[in-house]
RNA sequence: GCGGGCGUGAUCUAGCUGGUUAGGAUGUGAGCCUUCCAAGCUCAAUGCCCGGGUUCGAAUCCCGGCGCCCGCACCA
């Protein structure tokens, strides 16, 4: 067996991950967290809200999973994201309809059968009235979608944040590897409003001499700090730099190994539809090489501008000047006599088209599309006029950054690189080295042996460690080694055993699961003690 | 999606050239025992992926489905 056949049978069997529906067969791409795979779960999400909502000083909302199609179709996911696909029937190979040659296979000319490779799960909203609908195959969107309304939240003040944790879907082609490739998805992304010239953050001297393993588009791969490599002109910008600072940070706090994470950027032709630049966080696993876990893309302005052409709301923000500034501009001015004579009841729109127009220079000559039909108008319908206006600020269209984390396959490679196999007296031990704050369960509480009123202490101990917020299990089955092995097993951080000196003195033994080391601590004392230590 | 391998209690596995009650280990539950690292004893529960076929008889052979793993393709 190797690491990925023994986590998985060690999640499996200790309740963090079930494969989905198994009695009736089971379901490719879809898994259960299990008891413990949801505590640890929610563990990994919380420490992430503690990086961007707590430290970013990001909100977070919800919205939902069901999106209608327009939304979809303007962010350019219907298009992007549903491929006509053909497979040869002669070789098996496949391709993009577009890249067939006179509609036969490309490699062998071989004749092919065409298909759909939809990305994105259907739905219908409605009962009667079905209106097409997809599931999200990313929550952004959402966030996207409700922009004018938050950039009124945040007070029009930018650059702002809003995140969201949540599901996410894609009907994959073949899911496989466990949760590495699921067809439900957790995600977490923050999606970050900047203004289009000023993508710096205010907190990057705090991570700018963070060391990061990059490889380039151009492959070179290198250590190198954030500083020089947005000195150098390898990431665009100091905002995109520091959320990969931030990326790695919070990966290495969640017990990911610090030398197994690298930036690797996307090459032109694999970029997303709505990227401008991307760098992956990826994370090496023993049995799978380096697999993508967090993407940190720079948007640009893509998704607003897609929804304000959608929609005709507008998704602009307003940046005021320092001081106003007069700008000199040209209008062009409808004369409403001749225009009213000419056009009668079409004048008003005729002028409402004009005065929508930008103008840099003279012309002679100016095209209009009033209800469907072009029209040409000649100086002696309108005038150009030079005016000086007083500007105070601009509007512009927000540029978006965008750390997207896919939170199973961090799951699961925080359980790869915690697995840790010794040797106890000649017998294999199993150890999960977790991060107290990420240890689905933090204290394990056991009597020395059943009887002589060390069992009731051991319980009064685990009520109070639970009425402090901390997940404790009382155990006092089989002998003392057996269970610090159970707890071994599931990464739990620290176990506290009543002994017959807890009777004297009060205190109890507090037990480290890294170095079986032992101290005592006044049995009072002990959820303050647990309390400082996981968090 | 194509090709290959595989599918036995929760886990790991023996059996798979067809033939008694499918064996073991780990784990689990109950009881005993136990003064700190998977000790021991007794008892117990849980299994041949699903469906069809061949046969007197199928975990075993054949077909289909589903699932898992690998390679190719896919992964915006």
């Amino acid at each position: 067996m190797d690491a990925y056949e023994k986590i998985m049978s060690l999640a499996k069997r200790r309740g963090f991950l079930y494969p989905s529906y198994e009695i009736y067969g089971g379901e490719a791409g879809f898994y259960d967290y299990g008891p413990l795979g949801i505590l640890m779960k929610n563990n990994i999400e919380n420490k992430w809200r503690e990086f961007y909502l707590l430290k970013e000083k990001f909100f977070e909302i919800s919205t939902p999973v069901i999106t209608p199609y327009d939304v979809l179709k303007a962010s350019g996911h219907v298009d992007e994201f549903i491929d006509e696909i053909a497979t040869c029937k002669k070789c098996g190979a496949s391709f993009k309809v577009e890249e067939l040659k006179e509609g036969k296979c490309p490699l062998c000319g071989g004749d092919v059968e065409k298909g759909k490779l939809n990305l994105m799960f259907e739905t219908y909203i409605g009962a009667k009235k079905k209106e097409q609908a997809f599931l999200r195959p990313e929550t952004a969107q959402g966030i996207f979608v409700d922009f004018p309304l938050l950039y009124e939240f945040f007070r029009k003040k930018m650059p702002f944040g809003v995140i969201q944790i949540g599901k996410g879907f894609r009907n994959e082609v073949s899911p496989r590897q466990g949760i590495i490739r699921l067809r439900e998805f957790s995600m977490a992304e923050a999606e970050i409003f900047f203004e289009p010239d000023n993508k710096k953050h205010e907190n990057f001297d705090m991570v700018k001499n963070e060391e990061m393993l990059l490889v380039t588009d151009n492959d070179e791969e290198l250590k190198i700090s954030i500083e020089k490599a947005v000195e150098k002109g390898m990431i665009g910008n100091e905002a995109l730099a520091y959320y990969m600072a931030i990326t790695k940070n919070f990966l290495t706090s969640v017990g990911i190994d610090e030398k197994k994470i690298r930036f690797r950027q996307h090459k032109k032709d694999e970029l997303a539809h709505y990227a401008n630049e991307c760098w992956d966080a990826e994370i090496y696993s023993e049995r799978f090489g380096w697999v993508e876990c967090v993407g940190i893309a720079d948007r640009a302005a893509h998704d607003l501008e897609a929804h304000m052409n959608a929609t005709g709301v507008d998704m602009r923000a307003f940046k005021k000047y320092d001081e106003p500034i007069k700008v000199k501009k040209k209008i062009i001015k409808a004369k409403m006599d001749a225009l009213g004579k000419t056009f009668k009841q079409k004048a008003k729109k005729i002028r409402e088209e004009l005065e929508k127009m930008k103008i840099n220079d003279e012309v002679e000559k100016i095209k209009v599309t009033v209800d469907g039909e072009e029209i040409e108008l000649d100086r002696e319908f309108f005038t150009i006029e030079e005016v000086e206006e007083t500007e105070t600020g601009k509007k512009f269209i927000p540029h978006v950054i965008e750390p997207s984390y896919g939170i199973d396959r961090i799951f699961y490679f925080i359980l790869e690189h915690n697995y840790k196999e010794t040797e106890k007296e000649g017998e294999n031990y199993v150890l999960l080295t977790l991060p107290p704050e990420i240890a689905p369960v933090k204290a394990g509480v056991f009597p020395l042996v059943n009887k002589d009123g060390l069992p009731e202490i051991a319980r009064e101990i685990e009520e109070e460690l639970r009425k402090n917020g901390i997940m404790a299990i009382y155990d006092d089955r089989g002998s003392i080694g057996r269970r610090y092995a159970r707890m071994d097993e599931i990464g739990t951080p620290f176990c506290i055993t009543v002994d017959y000196q807890t009777k004297e003195d009060g205190t109890v033994t507090i037990r480290y699961r890294d170095t079986t080391e032992q101290i005592r601590v006044d049995k009072k004392k002990v959820a303050e003690w647990i309390k400082e230590r996981i968090v």
